[in-house]
RNA sequence: UGCGGGGUGGAGCAGCCUGGUAGCUCGUCGGGCUCAUAACCCGAAGGUCGUCAGUUCAAAUCUGACCCCCGCAACCA
């Protein structure tokens, strides 16, 4: 989430110096069976769960210095409204009807589940109940034929192109009718006259983009329809399907559709994708402590290709860090203002206006194509070649300088025209990276710009109107300052991973989503249990028997267990790490009142007890260092 | 078995949609420079662009088949 962000508040500031009114959301998504069951483990009323989850998120953007203009949480009283309202124009075009959902309802865990009749809960392994609920459905099959012409008159409406194939093919396959209310859950919107109604998340989450731009009122706000809404590739379907349906339902126009949906890729940690369960979450804290935040913001910009899937490493960050911002644009910076200091008494000199030198060509030609360029990849979404493009220019400048060799000419007093003339054009350069940067890394440009004595705000420049300009001789420019001091790499990394092991600790992190569409899974608390729990858990020393692979599965192995009072058919994850035969006549641990389950069509009654080694998960069955009696049990 | 991502100099990645010069960061070797954050600049070595076939004057790029790697689910009760 803090990726989809960052992206989100780089394009609100490029957008911005274009010179639009820009106006970008987030928020909380607040409702549901999840948010329900964590507040109940956590022993507070769901109100106060989210109000302290909503403001560890707010807290967060506000320390990554992202200026969302709307944090919508769907709580609110106004999205309570939005979606209520939205339901009614549904209903009043016929869209909505009453119907029955069945489905398969885990009682302990008090949630459906996505799992065939007869199986049994993948989360707590109990049994699961058909059940069927009362509920409203959304009449999404209504909307195939209209949402393919959609798509076909608005190519650009679903990007990157991978995900609009996905997303084609998944609605000529046929769109099934969507339940969107439900009277299961009771933390939710409540369906006006319909009660116990309350809407289902997606009849309720993707709405917050409406709600924050005035819900009912949107045409007199102004903000609607929205230019782009940027989701993980995981809710494309969500976004780029019942969105603009319910919408078209509710009977908005084709102009009162938002325009574009962008799916980005996952960040993965190693190629695994990061994932609170895995624990291998970055946090952004620790590198924005270390590095800036410029540095974090840069990095994930600069390092994955928009769209993409990418790869998170602290190496690659600290790399880049050092080559591009402090060895780059950095060094440039501090290296011209010091010579414009000591050579000029930190006033940017005058250019020469008559005779162009070869060596200032290739800098000005490419200033003036990242100019043209870099504006467009932004467009584009394709922020790497964007910052390319622009690295062209720090570049360039370095070579130039070292070219001409300023420092020579200051020592020779009739070179004063020339060293004055190579100063500026080397701050004319700079100038213009740091505009076109300022998107990605806003602090440091900022600085730049100060240092340079320019006025104001550099995110007040419109970047259509800047063109290779000199800065007006005379102007007073800043002491240099590392602006990207270097950092040893070994040493940046072992503080990052000290403080991110730090931040591991301490229990309840925001684990909830950012965007409105997220889905939320609160990080459960961990509890401490009493003896009586414990007890309810019966373990007994079991004899393997007999061992053999199961069909078709490559982990699985099917155990017979000898366990005293009756002998235990158990399969058990293993096959990858124990032969079957090596098993055979070993002592082994088992839970014995663990209801059974099948899998891969084998009966398992019961579990092998092993210790989960290494990262991987490696099993390693427990033993015994003495001789027991079959059967004994453990406590 | 299904779904997804990928295979491009030593490492990590761009480029592929819209064929024509293989680019970037790091690393290695040699040189230059000393204004700068041990930085910056120049040069060199190093690539059958996974394999095979096809289309084409021309293929990393388009088409087909295949091989390999990774993730997810199916299968860790």
């Amino acid at each position: 989430h803090t990726y989809s962000t960052i992206v989100c508040d780089t394009i609100r500031r490029y957008k911005r110096m274009r010179g639009y009114d820009v106006l970008m959301t987030t928020g909380t998504d607040e409702h549901g069976v999840n948010v329900e069951r964590s507040a109940k483990k956590a022993g507070v009323p769901e109100s106060e769960f989210v109000a302290k989850m909503a403001g560890e998120w707010r807290g967060l953007w506000d320390e990554l210095g992202i200026q969302g203009d709307e944090f919508i949480r769907t709580t609110d009283l106004k999205h309570a409204h939005t979606v209520q309202w939205l339901f009614r124009l549904c209903r009043e075009n016929g869209f909505v009807y009453p119907g029955h959902y069945t489905g398969q309802y885990c009682i302990h865990d008090n949630a459906y589940v996505d799992v065939k009749a007869g199986e049994n809960c993948p989360d707590c392994g109990r049994p699961t109940e058909t059940v069927t609920e009362a509920n409203f459905f959304f009449k999404l099959s209504a909307f195939q034929k209209p949402l393919l012409d959609w798509y076909a008159k608005h190519p650009e409406f679903i990007q990157p192109e991978t995900r609009r194939n996905e997303v084609l093919s998944f609605v000529e396959g046929g769109l099934r009718d969507l339940s969107i209310t439900r009277t299961s859950i009771r933390w939710g919107i409540p369906v006006p006259g319909e009660e116990p109604h309350v809407f289902y998340v997606w009849f309720d989450a993707l709405i917050a983009y409406l709600s924050a731009v005035g819900g009912p009122n949107y045409k007199q706000h102004g903000y609607w329809p929205a230019d782009v809404h940027l989701v993980g590739k995981e809710i494309i379907r969500f976004h780029a399907v019942y969105w603009p349906a319910f919408l078209m339902a509710a009977g908005f126009t084709p102009e009162e559709m938002p325009k574009q949906i962008w799916a980005h890729g996952w960040l993965l940690m190693d190629s695994t994708k990061m994932s609170k369960s895995l624990g291998n979450v970055v946090r952004p804290r620790p590198i924005v402590n270390v590095l800036g935040l410029d540095a974090l913001r840069y990095y994930l910009l600069r390092e994955t290709v928009f769209g993409q899937d990418g790869n998170f490493s602290y190496d690659a960050l600290v790399q880049r860090y050092n080559s591009d911002l402090a060895n780059g644009l950095g060094n440039l910076t501090s290296r011209t203002l010091t010579m414009i200091e000591k050579y000029c008494g930190g006033k940017v000199p005058a250019s020469r206006t008559e005779g162009v030198d070869e060596a200032e060509g290739p800098l000005k030609t490419t200033a003036v194509s990242a100019l043209g360029e870099a504006p467009e990849l932004y467009e584009a979404m394709a922020f790497s070649r964007a910052l390319e493009k622009i690295w062209e220019v720090v570049a360039e400048a370095d070579r130039y300088i070292t070219v001409k060799k300023p420092w020579q000419l200051g020592e020779k007093p009739e070179e004063r025209q020339n060293l004055d003339h190579v100063l500026a054009n080397a701050a004319a350069a700079i100038r213009i990276a740091a505009l076109l940067a300022h998107p990605v890394i806003p602090a440091a440009t900022q600085k730049i710009w100060t240092q340079l004595g320019q006025p104001g705000n550099i995110e007040e420049q419109i970047l259509g109107e800047i063109a290779w300009t000199y800065i007006p001789p005379g102007t007073q420019v800043g002491r240099p300052e590392a602006l990207f001091p270097r950092i040893d790499k070994s040493e940046a990394i072992e503080r990052m991973e000290a403080m991110e092991n730090e931040a591991q600790k301490p229990v309840a992190a925001p684990a909830a989503s950012a965007t409105p569409a997220a889905t939320a899974a609160p990080q459960a608390v961990p509890e401490k249990i009493g003896i009586e729990d414990f007890t309810k858990v019966e373990m007994r020393v079991g004899e393997v028997k007999a061992a053999e692979r199961v069909q078709g599965a490559d982990r699985l192995l099917k155990v017979t267990v000898d366990i005293g009072s009756e002998v235990r058919q158990i399969v058990a994850g293993i096959a990858q790490h124990y032969e079957p035969e090596a098993l055979v006549g070993r002592k082994v641990v088992v839970v014995v009142n663990l209801a059974p389950r099948k899998l891969r069509g084998v009966e398992s009654q019961g579990m092998i007890v092993a210790a989960s080694v290494g990262p991987e998960g490696r099993p390693v069955l427990a033993g015994f260092l003495e001789d027991v009696e079959v059967g004994a049990r453990l406590k």
